[in-house]
DNA sequence: GGGTAGTGGGTAATCCATTACCCGACCGCT
DNA sequence: AGCGGTCGGGTAATGGATTACCCACTACCC
């Protein structure tokens, strides 16, 4: 691999010049700056990131860590911090702590290591390692769920307001027994999306009852055990929030396997709106959330705490959208 | 941020001790490498990343770079090459091309920059950078793409294969004018499916015509708008091959449109088992990819490659298998 | 002509972990 | 006692880009 010195002695300059030129400095000579280009290019001379990284104390590279690739709420957020963080010449890295305190913690750590200029991240839960983060000076801003006893960035859902609106809406189209299927308990917003469930049941003075509600992973798998349960005891609910796309599947899947149908004997709203909520029938109902505004408005707040981190924290709160389709029309 | 120096003075050693101990080299002590990592957590020592892979040369890294982070078929491969980066302590950035040669040709250039110690790409197209990869000699595989003109690792899905037999499925269920709704030229995996597809016309000694032909991004509007092409000619299909699951969600959405009913009126089968392929009505039948073991697999060789380059490049081609629901049933 | 300000560009220090090389101490053997 | 061998651990070189600092030179002024 070719180094500055070989660039350097080709061009016929010092390294410094070389340097200056290749990133761009004002203050060379444009005719010795275009010698050394074509030196670089002549020689294919890839500067050495480490190196570089190593005397700037930082890599143009902002962190994502999103706690599911295989969600497709994430991966749109991540479209939005990428299209902002390329702009103005920031990589971005993916990484995928799989809701586990632990990869995340390990993730923070490399992340460190790496002198990254930032991170982005949707902390799994309470306990997170962003202590670290705050403590070595480099900035972060949390992305879907909020981070307790940290005053950072944040960039959120009114998701707990949203399911306020959803639940409401089942209960105008005259569902009786409204159950919920929500995330882990601890995962905030799983208990925001209960507690607007809870907030809209309130509202409208019924009782909310524990028989009604189930909490899983945020995955089909859990999805659809819970949806059996609540599905084959004495009462089973009449209508059913579901708070992300992935649970919606399991949902649906043991829809089938008992022969409910979704919208005649039992409605329906999930959260996200996914590409094939249109598709299945009948159509679903979804509270469309702002994904890839999230991800862009987090990227935003990152470039700005990274330029200035001694900058006020805030918080941003982004409204959702109820998308009424067949799925919770009582006939 | 504490250096080496800070852990060597507070445990009363040298530096050179620090790192051993740290790393686990035998030649240490027992007793002074627990002072050190003593001193190392009183510390709160995080190693310096780029200063470490600066002087090693390498980094524990690999990078996956990916043509669509919002496509399922492709977080499947990255978390089958996580699992296995991961066992051996390997981290995995994942890059996201957005099926442009530009951007995979950045990240390439990023990857050498940052030393990684190898490459998982699917190409985007013919014109790919990884001539820089194989010049520097850092190890690289291709996955569900080959690379042509370079010997390297690959690992593919026969999917002409799959596609052949997804229309001989159709063909034996009665089906007469089938189309094919693919990718675009030059994107391998485009071509293969749509070469299946004639193979399987030709066996069965039907004629092929371009007008049952449509290529489009792999992405929904754009199978959509082919969808609607194909449907509004004169001699319309009467059934469609489908190359990816993104597009399927376009065909549907213009089958809706126009009121036709799959299965009934327009068999179909679509490639890559979505979770919710099964909650459409009719359940849609599809060609099953092994993605993640796509990943695994890519994972492995790519590993065998870091600790030794010279060996020779192989190519793994693993079985699609499709799965027969009733979109492709004729009644 | 001597002095000053301004500008381009070179020299060398710097970032920090790793590791080649070397040294001292201790053991066991003759 | 003396010598070779082993083992633990210290000193200092190393990797390559950036940049603080300094120097040389030109232009312009009094």
């Amino acid at each position: 691999m070719a180094t500055v010195s070989d660039v350097a002695a080709r061009a016929g300059v010092s390294t410094a010049t070389v340097s200056r030129a290749l990133n761009g400095k004002p203050t060379v000579d444009p005719e010795l700056a275009e010698r050394v280009r074509a030196a670089a290019t002549e020689l294919g001379y890839q500067p050495n990131g480490p190196a570089r990284n190593l005397r700037r104390q930082e890599a143009a590279v902002v962190a994502l860590i999103i706690s599911d690739v295989e969600n497709p709420f994430f991966t749109a957020i991540a479209r939005g911090v990428e299209d902002v963080a390329h702009e103005v010449g920031y990589s971005v890295v993916l990484c995928n702590s799989d809701e586990s305190a632990e990869k995340e913690s390990r993730y923070i750590d490399i992340a460190i290591q790496e002198r990254v200029a930032g991170v982005i991240l949707s902390p799994s839960g309470p306990a997170t390692a962003v202590a670290k983060l705050a403590a070595r000076g480099t900035a972060y801003v949390a992305v879907d769920r909020p981070l307790s006893g940290h005053d950072s960035d944040v960039v959120l859902v009114d998701t707990r307001l949203a399911a306020r609106e959803a639940t409401a809406h089942l209960i105008a189209q005259g569902y009786e027994r409204i159950g919920c299927v929500t995330g882990p308990a601890g995962v905030r917003t799983a208990d925001d999306r209960l507690a607007g469930y809870r907030d809209a049941l309130k509202a409208a003075r019924r009782r909310s009852t524990p028989k009604l509600v189930r909490r899983s992973e945020y995955k089909a798998a859990g999805a659809h055990r819970a949806a059996l349960e609540l599905l084959t005891q004495p009462e089973p609910p009449d209508a059913l929030l579901i708070a992300n796309s992935a649970m919606a599947v399991g949902v649906l899947q043991a829809l089938r396997e008992r022969g409910v149908r979704a919208g005649r004997d039992l409605g329906l709203v999930t959260f996200d709106d996914a590409p094939w909520a249109e598709l299945v029938d009948p159509p679903l109902s979804v509270v469309a959330q702002p994904a890839y505004e999230l991800g862009s408005v987090a990227a935003r707040l990152l470039l700005a705490r990274i330029a200035d981190n001694t900058r006020p924290a805030t918080t941003t709160t982004l409204g959702a959208r109820l998308i009424a389709r067949a799925s919770s029309h009582r006939p």
